[in-house]
This record gives C-alpha cells, structure tokens and sequence, in this order.
DNA sequence: CACTCCCCTATGCTAATGAATAAGGGATCA
DNA sequence: TGATCCCTTATTCATTAGCATAGGGGAGTG
C-alpha cells in the first residue's frame, strides 16, 4: 500500500477516539478523521468519502445494529466497515459480521494487535477474535464454561424454567439459579434468554 | 426398489400406530413392525434390523433427544431413521435434524404426502416441512408473525426486558407482553426464552 | 497445610414475567 | 354495514427470575 490510508473512527468517547487515533495516526501513519456520533459519521462519509477503512463504536448516540450499520457499509462501499467494540458480547458480533462488517476491533486489544488488524482489514482481509467467529466448541471452553452450567444451559436453551432444571439436574433450584448467574457473567449476558442466544450462537449447545 | 421396504414404526399411541401401520403398509405395501417405547424400538432394531426405515415418535418413553435417537440411528446405520411427530415445535426439529434424524414427519400431513416423503427418505433423500429445513425467511411469514410481533422478538431475542423494549417501541409494557404472548402461541414456545431460541433456529431475527 | 475452584444449599428480598379478562380505535373487505 | 384483524391499553394476580449474602463439603495443587 503506498498511499496513506484514510480511516474514519466514530467513538462517543473522547479518551478513546485520542488513544486509537495516535496509536494509528502517530504509530501508524494512518490518516484518521474523527467523529463523536453516528449522524456525523454517516455525514463524514457520505461528503468526504469513502474512506478506505471505517470504525465505528458500536455503543454510540445513533447507532444502531443493524441498520446504520448497513447505511454505513452502503456510504462507504467497496471499501471496509469495522466495528470497534469495548466488549462485545459474541451475538453482537455476529450480527455485525452477518450485516456485513469486515471486521471486530477491541478497545481492550493489545496496541499492536489492533494495528495489525486494521492493516489485515485494510489490505481486504477480515479481522475478528477467534472467540467470535463462527463459534467452534473451542471458544466455548476457552469461555470456561464448568460442566454443571453447561447443564444449565443446555436447560435455559431447551426454554426450561429454573424449577425444572433443578428437577432434571437433581438438585435444588438455588443451586441453578447459581450457575445460571455466574454463566451469564461468563458470556456477558444479561439475563437466560441472552445467555440462552448467546450460547446458541457460539454453538455451545 | 424391487425389494418390499422394511419399516419400524415406534409410538406409543396406538391410534397413530395403526393409522400409519395401515397407510404405509396396506396403501404402500410396506413391511411394518410395530412398537410402543423407545427400549422396544432399540431391540427390534439391533435384534431384526437394520430396517430400510425406522420411524420414531419424539415424545415416547424412553425417548430422549438427541440421546437414544443417536443411539437408534447408530443401530440402524447406514439406513435412515426419521421422526414421527405430532407438533414438532421447530428447535426439536433442528435437533433432531442435526443428530442426524433423516426427515420429520408430521402426523397430521395429508396421506399422500407421508407416504410420498417416507418414500423419498427410503431413496436417501431428506425430507422436511419448509418451515423446518434452515429457516428461509418465507417460513416465518408463513407462520403469521405481524410487524409488531416481529418487533418485540427482535426485543427479545437481544435478551431485552419487556419494559425495554416497551420503551424502544413507544407503548406500554402490557402491548409487549400481549405480543410476546401471541407470537409464543404462534411459535409453540413456553415462554421468552424458548421463543428467542426458535426464533433463532427460524431465522427470523 | 493453605489455597483455589467447583458444587451445593439456605434465607430473604425485589423485580420481571406470564396469564386472564375486558375493551376501544383503526384498517380492510365482503 | 357488519365482520375481522391488528394494535393498543387497563387492571389484577400468581409465579418465576434475579440478586445478595453466607456458608459447608470435596478435589486438586503449590
């Protein structure tokens, strides 16, 4: 690539938005606009695009999954939309990668990983935690996920109340309630119907 | 097929039984044997089989998913064993279907059309109802699902809470749980989370 | 042995879900 | 103009889910 890329980074956060932008723009020589909102990216891109690789925040004002993150991969066609997550939970992954993004960057990444994963997305490749993609059983595992709450959450996937399960399993239905909370944490759910798509999406069950 | 097909057909009504019994075997001419649980289906199979189909009703004694239904198809390999069901909600169907069931069966299908799609299974093809197989998106239109409804299980399946997605669609939480209470009906699910799940398996988010 | 991790249980509480019933407004269609 | 369907709201109620805190027992490891 001998040009400089031009990237646009949409993030509410200011700290955020400084830390990538240098660590890009300074480290990296990239070209980076920033932005704060979805509206101004979707402006950015529209007036002053296509940039040749877009972040975008997935917890901003106007942003929403998945249709503006479609408007954007439309604005910014051919090149590259990719979701700059802080913690994305996997089924919000997968939507973005199903909706068409090429790619999901964490905050929380090493520097020189997130570098080199621009760069792979930039140079037409996808970029997305292992954990992420497509679910093979070992991202499950690698979750720690403990045999007695995979139990449960065979059960929660099955539609099963707590009572039930408790039934099934054996035990008393405080214990299920116990594994369903510290699953949840787990896999970032919120509650037994995310925990339950979650898992359905990462192929546990 | 020269040969006369041998079929087992496991269920433990007997209505049903002699229904199939005698459209498979008096209409097709078809060899049937007969049983009424699981442990019995899993000794005609090892003791008289492999039959050239094995039919199983998903909810029997002794019946569990994927678990003896693996075990039956283990016994009969390499000839398929399909499912019998009465209303199979489609997560068992996915099931069954991924444990590697060869067709589903529905028990109130027009006569001809079950012994077309046994036949078709006999010639090693699949067969299930479109709403089944890998959820097109036609299926769920198929099954009714107003706007409305479309929109509160989206809520639910991002494992929302009803006041949530009350809130994201402007009315109040009883029109959400309404909503929710319709499209389960609608779906066979038990409750949020089984709906989320069949949702999934349909597609339709 | 102390430490950690998993598994189980108990008590107590608040919030959410689910179900039932009743009913009004708007759109479409015969 | 009924009839039907969808969307909406209100009220009430029992059940379930979810959270927090506190603890005991067992298995494995440094």
């Amino acid at each position: 690539m001998t040009r400089t890329p031009r990237l646009l980074l949409a993030d509410d956060h200011e700290l955020v938005r400084a830390t990538v932008a240098a660590l890009l723009g300074a480290k990296a020589s990239m070209d980076v606009t920033e932005c704060a909102d979805m509206h101004a990216a979707l402006r950015f891109i529209t007036e002053e695009g296509p940039y040749d690789l877009v972040l975008l925040d997935f917890t901003m004002p106007g942003m929403t999954l998945p249709d503006s993150l479609e408007a954007a991969i439309k604005a910014n066609a051919p090149h590259p939309v990719a979701i700059l997550s802080g913690t994305a939970p996997p089924d919000i992954a997968r939507r973005a990668m199903n909706a068409g993004a090429r790619g999901i960057l964490s905050k929380d990444m090493a520097p020189e990983t997130l570098v080199n994963a621009v760069r792979l997305i930039l140079a037409g490749e996808q970029y997305a935690p292992p954990a992420y993609l497509n679910g093979d059983r070992e991202a499950g595992r690698a979750m720690q996920l403990t045999p007695r709450e995979m139990d449960v959450l065979r059960g929660i996937c099955d539609g099963k109340a707590n009572k039930e399960i408790a039934r099934d399993l054996d035990v008393q239905e405080v214990t299920v309630k116990l594994h369903l909370k510290t699953l949840s944490r787990k896999l970032g759910a919120r509650n037994r119907t995310h925990a339950a798509m979650i898992g359905r999406d990462l192929n546990l069950v």
